[in-house]
DNA sequence: CCAAAAGTGTTATGACTACACCCATGA
DNA sequence: TCATGGGTGTAGTCATAACACTTTTGG
């Protein structure tokens, strides 16, 4: 593979910096809380090391659109499946030693049940990694992904965007599930639904999810397309 | 006054967007939350228009560095009285009618007793403002502003933030008095009190505040420098 | 002795926690 | 009929909200 551009904000470039976003798309699989990752070949990385996806912020688009964009072309998913919020700007001098480049940071979420099989699959271009692996990232990257949980953690509990990285439709449990794989603890069965029902934050279907060996369970779907500021937990 | 440089993202430089930072900077006097603004005669506004003070970011200085500075040269007030938080940053392709200029913008925190005289005093240069009065201001200055009265609000419920915008020593008194000019509410006296007490984020000093045809009140500090996430309110 | 702000306690209501068994289904 | 996950209620504790009078001081 070639590197064509090493220095990204050389010295003439250096009126302004170098504009970039990095992305952390998270999304719940199997009561884990997955990150998609990409193989980071540029220097001084040419090693089995991993990153977020991202890249620069052209003239004429928004942090955000830049954010859709490299979404679709680094982490290969459809950006208009995925929610994205604003997260924080690293600017610090030394993040990459490419040159200056001032990121913008975005969480995106994204629901396991709404990714194509290719968006599912791992590749050589972009692979879904679980959070909880402890693992060196390229760049400012493990500093960036772990202010992203944590502001997940922190805003799930009182806000209802859990919608976003839920099925539209889905079962109590399923909710808890995706509730835990977040948080990373246990919550109690009983105490759960309680509150979530009485937040009338989700609308019950007359219909009931078939398919195990046990009784079905009654489907669900949020109330509000909104994410509303509630004290859900 | 002249304008040397109306365009400051000119063509040429659009390779990558200019890098500014913008800062509302926030104090509490006499029950009121003030917000720190200067005239805009930069183009298109000539006129007397009002906006938060702020400037470009150097390619050798982070965000934040550039918004210390910026408090300084273009508020005049001296950045190290000032707590900043990075609040958000903008990125619209409009939002300067100059050319492309993406900004991160800061809330900053400062008690009025830290400040000195011609930092409290309004001159032509730069202002206190009251938040309570609805005033056009210059580009998005408006919907920065919003986003960080409201930022203010919702993290002064969870956080000791009001550490910030409090003098070291102060009664309790003092204390509802801030969180009532930034919540625009009316809180309790003794249940705020209880609160306040039971987290144990104060620490009451063995000295009273004198001065007034009426009881001492009690002077209290913080217990902790860190700003703690706790639910205070 | 008056004005002004400081300081203090109780009760009712609602929220949270902890905890264990029966239900509906498919194999 | 067994295994699997779905679904439910209660009691104790704790936090919150509403509410009014006494204390200390300076003038």
């Amino acid at each position: 593979m070639k590197h064509k551009k090493h220095i990204i904000a050389s010295p003439e470039h250096l009126r302004f910096a170098v504009l970039a976003t990095d992305i952390a798309i998270f999304t719940v699989r199997d009561k884990k809380l997955l990150v998609r990752l990409i193989p980071v070949d540029r220097p001084p990385y040419f090693t089995d090391i991993k990153g977020l996806p991202g890249g620069l912020i052209d003239p004429k688009e928004t942090a955000e659109e830049a954010a859709l964009r490299h979404t679709k072309d680094k982490a290969r998913i459809d950006p208009k499946k995925v929610h994205f919020e604003q997260l924080y700007t690293f600017s610090s001098l030394p993040r990459d030693p490419r040159g200056r480049v001032v990121a913008v940071a975005y969480i995106g979420l994204v629901p396991w049940e709404k990714l194509s099989a290719s968006e599912q699959a791992d590749s050589e271009e972009a692979f879904w990694f679980p959070t909880i692996s402890k693992e060196t990232l390229a760049y400012d990257h493990n500093e960036i992904l772990d202010m992203a949980i944590k502001r997940l953690r922190s805003k799930i509990a009182y806000t209802t965007m859990a919608k976003k990285i839920l099925p539209d439709e889905f079962t109590l449990t399923e909710m808890e599930e995706t509730y835990e794989s977040i948080l990373l603890s246990d919550l109690d069965k009983r105490n759960f639904r309680k509150k979530i029902l009485k937040l009338k934050i989700v609308t019950p279907l007359k219909r009931k999810k078939e398919g195990g060996a046990h009784r079905p369970a009654e489907l669900y779907r949020f109330t509000s397309e909104k994410i509303k500021e509630i004290e859900v937990l």
